[in-house]
DNA sequence: CCAGAACCTGACCGATCGGTCAAAATTTTT
DNA sequence: AAAAATTTTGACCGATCGGTCAGGTTCTGG
């Protein structure tokens, strides 16, 4: 119930016990394809329907295996549900590291925006996956929340700060500005069917993305006292 | 299932349908009484566990009743749900109301920021059911966001276009700004835990609140190429 | 005081949930 | 080819879900 979700680990079978090979990457050839396919089908049923909504049921029909072979790889839902949100969050903190403190301010932003959004074009479901389990308390990655992440935002807020002092950004708390930059770059994710319906889309196409991603940048780089780096509308080149 | 939300009525009983008293206001005071709590329990449940993850047994627990009593009242969990839901939605739009183009758009503009935070801090519950339903397609809602919302938002957008071809603010596409402008209020309702880890505290409180507000403020306005109204951090006057 | 409306509730129903298991099929190792 | 390990699968289980219903109690207008 309060397992903390760095230390989670897939089944271990008795061969790879006996192997010795840890229980990291773990499996064979075929555990790894199906547990990747089950994972895949996963994220997308618990974006859809959440956690409680999603079945392991409709996990399987989606993945097209039956069901007892998901509690064959992952033993409960439970497990299946923390292991694909061990790895959405590992890719969540690996966005921060833009945030150096020899970097100009407006290209750390710019770029630290401009993954963000990538993100919530190419992994919404995802992101959804995420703001569900925060949105109903966090119960699964309370460690993580309290532990990982702040220690994170702290570091990074002081980066800002240093900019801040130096004069070289306007004034403002760094982690409302987290706050704030989370919440506008995956809104375009989480929220894409209320996006989409103010905007008149099916669905939200590159271009929308690439759009909003300016429209993002230009407001928060100005409210950060802040003017757009070099080539002004241009995707990142990195 | 594809039922619009605006049509929506609670059960109607036969002492109603034979007094032709309509079917809006409906009922005597034990069933308003009952009504107002069975919806109140069923916010905070719905809240915590979505859609899915709600049982009428909880509620019913919440409520201090037997779960027989909410189906009398309600029918399905599925109309208690809309019910619920259309009155948040209500809520909602009313905010828009401060964008009319005689206003100052930094007074405009402050003033629906201050009413979104407020809302974020006294009902964070309506605010997470809301969220939810727009994280899991908004099947229940389809038709409000496209019809009854889009239309609100062209309107308002319009008012902000008005604004900048006029040079009073700077050029932002207003929809963006609008998504970006509920992002950033809202997240302090639906992220809460998130932003309580990251601040380190254990619930936000009022002053918790009142200092993101002038963050939100501050960096939207700017963005904006605006400066603050007036009385430059306190609250709302009205 | 009485009749009818409104309200209350325990018991029950079929469906679906997460999870188990034994046995068969397949792959890998020796 | 034999043996061992891994993978696959349908059938099954107890629990819980949303919802129903008959019959009781309470309220209210005449």
């Amino acid at each position: 119930m309060s397992a903390p979700v760095e230390k989670m680990t897939r089944s271990v079978t008795a061969t790879q016990r006996r192997r010795g090979t840890a229980s990291r990457p773990a499996g064979g050839r075929t555990r790894r394809i199906n547990e990747a396919r089950i994972l895949a089908a996963a994220e997308a049923v618990f974006a859809e329907a959440g956690y409680t909504g999603a079945s392991m049921q409709a996990i399987a029909e989606r993945t097209g295996l039956p069901k007892a072979n998901l509690h064959y790889y992952f033993g409960t839902k439970e497990t299946l549900y923390r292991t694909l949100l061990a790895d959405i969050l590992d890719m969540w903190v690996d966005a921060f590291e833009h945030f150096v403190p020899e970097r100009d301010p407006a290209e750390a932003l710019a770029a630290y925006i401009r993954d963000k959004m990538r993100w919530s074009r190419t992994r919404p479901l995802a992101s959804k996956v995420f703001a569900n389990e925060i949105v109903h308390g966090a119960r699964r990655i309370e460690g993580y929340l309290s532990d990982k992440l702040r220690r994170r935002v702290e570091d990074k807020a002081a980066v800002i700060e240093g900019w801040i002092r130096a004069g070289r950004m306007a004034p403002i708390d760094p982690k409302h500005l987290f706050f704030i930059l989370w919440a506008a770059t995956q809104t375009y994710a989480d929220f894409d069917v209320q996006v989409c319906a103010v905007l008149g889309r099916a669905t939200l196409t590159e271009v929308d993305i690439d759009h909003a991603t300016e429209q993002v940048l230009a407001l928060i780089l100005r409210g950060c006292g802040l003017t757009p780096p070099s080539g002004a509308g241009r995707a990142d080149p990195e």
